[in-house]
Order: C-alpha cells, then sequence, then structure tokens
DNA sequence: TGGGTCATGTAACCTGTTACATGATTAG
DNA sequence: CTAATCATGTAACAGGTTACATGACCCA
C-alpha cells in the first residue's frame, strides 16, 4: 500500500488532475516505484472514498473536464504516520528476472549469457540518461517549492539511482570478464 | 511469469515436492525473486495443468503423502526459451518503499529521518549476514550439482547482492552526513 | 505438555498489468 | 492528413499477500 502514499506525498505540494499525477508521478517517483496510469485512477477513486482526498470538477471547453484532487486534512494526517513508520525488511530485497535468468545460465552457452550481459549493460547505460533527465527535472521543480529541505532529500534518491545503475553495470562488466577467463 | 520459470529451473537440477522447493527456493532465489509458500503451490499446480510439469504420489507411514514433482520435455523446453529470450526493461528499476519515504522526508524532521537511515543500517547489516549464509548453502550445494559451471553463475549473482547491499549502506551513510551537516 | 517441523493446501483479498474506449484539439 | 496530446476512465486477468486448516510426529 504505497502507490496511495506516492500520490498523498505528490498531492501534499499541491492540487493536481489524475492526469497532472500521472506525469508528475512518472517524472519523479518513477525509477524505485511504479505505477501504470490506469492504476493510478483506481487509486484515486479509492482515497477519495477514503477521504484522504477531494476532489472539485473544473469544467473546460471544448476540452473534457478536470478533476482536481487535494489532499484532506485526513490525508495529511496519513501520510505523516506512513512516514514516521518503519516498514520492512522487503526493501533489502531486490526482484530481478535478469538475475534469476543469470542463475540458471549454464544451461544455455557462455557466449549467449555474455551476449546478454552486453546487452543489459547499454540498457543500464540509457536508464543512466533517463536518470539524469529525471534528476535536472526535480532540481528545476526545487527552485519552485518554498520548503528548499525537499531538494537534498530528491538529491539523495537520485543519487542512489545513478550508484545503483553504475553497480548493475560493474556488475555485469566483472560477470562477463570471468565468464571470458574460462572459456 | 517468472516465478514459474525459476522452479522449472530449480527442478531442472532433480525432481522435488512443493515443500522441499519451497525451501530450495527460499535457501537460494530469494535474494532476488521473493515467493509465498502458497503461491509456489498454486504455481505448481498451474504448472502440471500446462504439462510443463508430471507428478507422482510416494506414500508416507504416519507422514502426509509426497506429491513429487519432475520436468517434463515440454517444461524443459520452455526453460530454454525463457533463459534466451531478451526482456526487459522492468529490470532497471528498482521498487524500493524506503526510498519512496525519503523523497517525501521534508514533511518529518531531519533527526527522525537520520534515526530511519540508521535503522535501515543495521537492517543492511544482518541481510548482508543472511547473504554470507545463502552463500555458503549455493556453495556447499555446487560441490554436488555436475556441471560445474553453476558455481560460476551462483556466485555471480551472490555478488550481486553483496554489492547491492553494501551500496545500501554506503548510500545511507553518506545521506545521514549530507543531513548533519545541514543541520 | 507445548511448540516446532513435515506436508499439503484453500479462500479472500489486494495490487499490478494489458488492452480498450471516447472525442476534441493542436502540431508537423 | 496524421499523429500526438488532453483527460477521463472500464474490464478482465495475472500475480502477490495474509490468514487459516489439518494432523501426526519429534524434541525439550
Amino acid at each position: 500500500m504505497s502507490l496511495k502514499h506516492g500520490l498523498l506525498g505528490l498531492l501534499n505540494y499541491g492540487d493536481m488532475t489524475g492526469y497532472e499525477l500521472d506525469k508528475a508521478f512518472k517524472a519523479s517517483l518513477n525509477f524505485f516505484w511504479q505505477a501504470q496510469t490506469s492504476q493510478i485512477y483506481r487509486e484515486l477513486t479509492a482515497m477519495e472514498k477514503q477521504k484522504w482526498l477531494s476532489s472539485e470538477i473544473i469544467p473546460q471547453q471544448g476540452k473534457p473536464n478536470r478533476k482536481l484532487y487535494k489532499i484532506t486534512e485526513l490525508g495529511q494526517n496519513e501520510l505523516k504516520i506512513w512516514l514516521s513508520s518503519t516498514d520492512s525488511q522487503d526493501d533489502l530485497k531486490v526482484k530481478k528476472v535478469f538475475l534469476m535468468k543469470i542463475f540458471f545460465s549454464a544451461e544455455v552457452s557462455s557466449l549467449e549469457t555474455i551476449e546478454s550481459l552486453k546487452q543489459y549493460i547499454k540498457q543500464c547505460q540509457s536508464d543512466l540518461d533517463a536518470m539524469a533527465l529525471t534528476e535536472s527535472t526535480i532540481t528545476e521543480y526545487g527552485q519552485t517549492v518554498e520548503d528548499k529541505r525537499n531538494m537534498v532529500y530528491w538529491a539523495s534518491t537520485a543519487n542512489f539511482g545513478f550508484s545503483y545503475l553504475n553497480l548493475c553495470i560493474h556488475w555485469a562488466q566483472t560477470t562477463i570478464k570471468t565468464l571470458e577467463e574460462i572459456s
């Protein structure tokens, strides 16, 4: 139940429609939390039912109406409770199909595995570019937010992303070297 | 759809019951893929229906019967197809509630955040111990498997685990330092 | 005598994914 | 003229989580 809290966190910065939230989410939290647009709409409906949010319909001419969501006091409380709570050991684990494939790779040739690893490195590198973009978006947006302490936290999560992707690349290179030595 | 393939991979080493698979899974793949016991049973039932597995009931006196699963030729094919396929960009991302909390931590005090980070470091350290245990289990088991190439791949995934946890610790320490400097 | 392990699951629920629908406006 | 963008979603399904059930054995 963290997507809801992520959305609360974003709405705490300011009112937004589902559409805007979807874009804000994908521009900021997407590296460490992924969500489908349809899922965001579903959660918003549920959150309004829970009274964490209220909404206001704003008619537009030509375009469909905007449904602007606003965090309620109850929602702000919930956000703070969540921020202060300590969960969870799950966070140490990683869900990584690629590692599972590597685990079983004795079933295929080393050459094939080396190819996959090289492919993987390329993907990591293009993700590093995407991270750099996310970072600059965040930095830019940070200028407009009053509480400058946000910047420190946003930068810290971005740093995690960079270090993580660099780790992946380094790990894949080391694995390739090992495979080349034994074959 | 990767839990099924993980189970196929394990059954490719030898026949096992659901119970044994659950333990084998948790002793080896658990770091990069997590699964509930009940989920494993559900997937096994589905996989037998798909003809990826066959099963044999072995009566025991006193204890409940053992239901021993065996990978079929169809299952072995499926495993190889999966191992040779290239998915997926999802693998670059991370799902980490903790990072989402850090992102929004300007809402709580720096002291509270520093506390959470210290707590987090402790968790990482105890997970490092668990990883060391997993690694030695795998190494031991590796002695009994014919194809020694398995060892290389298993070691590589374990290395990823160690590097990752060390990265988490290092990142948390750096973040604490930054927070201490500004407060 | 009470708790842990062996071994099998079921049921209900929550979360995430994929595919589709609508219909006007604007940019290339 | 075509594709993308704006803005809202629904439906069906797949995958993951939590809680519970059974019953005998073994160990302290």
